[in-house]
DNA sequence: CCATTATTTCTGTTTTGACAGAAACATCGA
DNA sequence: TCGATGTTTCTGTCAAAACAGAAATAATGG
């Protein structure tokens, strides 16, 4: 399979994207190939295409299904799986989120909750304690806003996107009168 | 410098957490130390705490300085350095998302931007050509919204975190009638 | 300007994760 | 059921990153 120069420069740079978020390059590399192409390929596929080896892609491609980015699909009168992703950006920005979060943000959430829980948390001193019970609540917040996000279509979540000046002149005005700049300083 | 049992919980979760996002263990650590603690510690002090080697700890300073998080400060009749990191969390949010963006987002925005630009770009197919055009007007979006939510105080973010469901039904009211939950099928 | 203390840089070791290739396993058609 | 084809799991190797300790450098006070 063939990649185009523009392919190619797209595939490798989501590779290093990935790497530096925490992901295998290898498996980023997978998911851009699928998506700039469009089209399901079969395992044996991306081993050639990416010059990897076909274990590597196979654990690649396990580890994307995980995530729910990459689903099978088949050839008619062609018994090997092919694999396939969404094509919409979206989707995809949903479903990373909505993974992520899952995986990683909530359960550091709960873990603050259970230090705010423990017996223990009354003995830190009242400053020690102010920290950490912000920290939670700015979780808590996060999650619950995000949560609401990913209930949204695609369609409403770009006018969100679109419409964030004005979002922003909405809230000012929504509460108590408050200084809009006054940022905490350095 | 003695942590109790809930500081080092909170210290060693945020280590791991950082790994899984791209940042080293270290690095994360002591960040997390800083702001657990709330007040500046030299360097053999996070040494010790934290059983790890001076070097390792000059090093994760020096890469948590140029992230913006942690800076010097001095203390009267000692020359040692002291190190400190914001305790607003809604300030260290912001600065982690500033860097992030900055750092991994902005060029890879710049990097389809140049994709799209090539001439060669008029040669991938009417669909390759729109998956790549939507990712880019994706990020852009993401990008912008993001510049916008940056230059807010943290008061009027936690208010549109707050109110979150009813931005949405000022959306949803701001365009043109669509369905709102038309999301794509899997 | 020297002794002392603090900090950074350098070098080698250890650890971790990515990866290839082989082997084991599963599935399908004949 | 057997051969062929496809897929996963296992094992060992390799490379990169984290890290420790030592050495070098810089800064400070006397």
């Amino acid at each position: 399979m063939q990649m185009t120069d523009i392919q190619q420069q797209f595939v490798l740079h989501w590779g290093e994207m990935g790497s530096l978020w925490g992901v295998n390059r290898t498996v980023s590399q997978i998911h851009a190939l699928l998506f700039v192409l469009g089209k399901p390929l079969n395992a044996e596929q991306l081993s050639e295409t990416l010059n990897v080896a076909r274990s590597n892609v196979s654990n690649s491609l396990k580890e994307l299904q995980s995530w729910q980015l990459v689903r099978v699909t088949h050839v008619l009168g062609d018994r090997r799986d092919y694999f396939e992703t969404s094509v919409d950006v979206w989707e995809l920005l949903r479903t990373i989120v909505r993974e992520r979060k899952e995986r990683e943000f909530d359960p550091t959430t709960r873990l603050l909750q259970s230090l705010v829980n423990s017996p223990d948390f009354a003995r830190e001193s009242p400053d020690g304690q102010d920290r950490i019970l912000a920290t939670l609540e700015l979780m808590q917040k996060l999650g619950a806003w995000s949560d609401e996000m990913l209930r949204l279509s695609p369609a409403t979540l770009d006018k969100i996107l679109t419409l964030g000046a004005t979002v922003q002149r909405f809230v000012r005005g929504s509460a108590a009168a408050q200084e809009p700049e006054a940022l905490s300083k350095p």
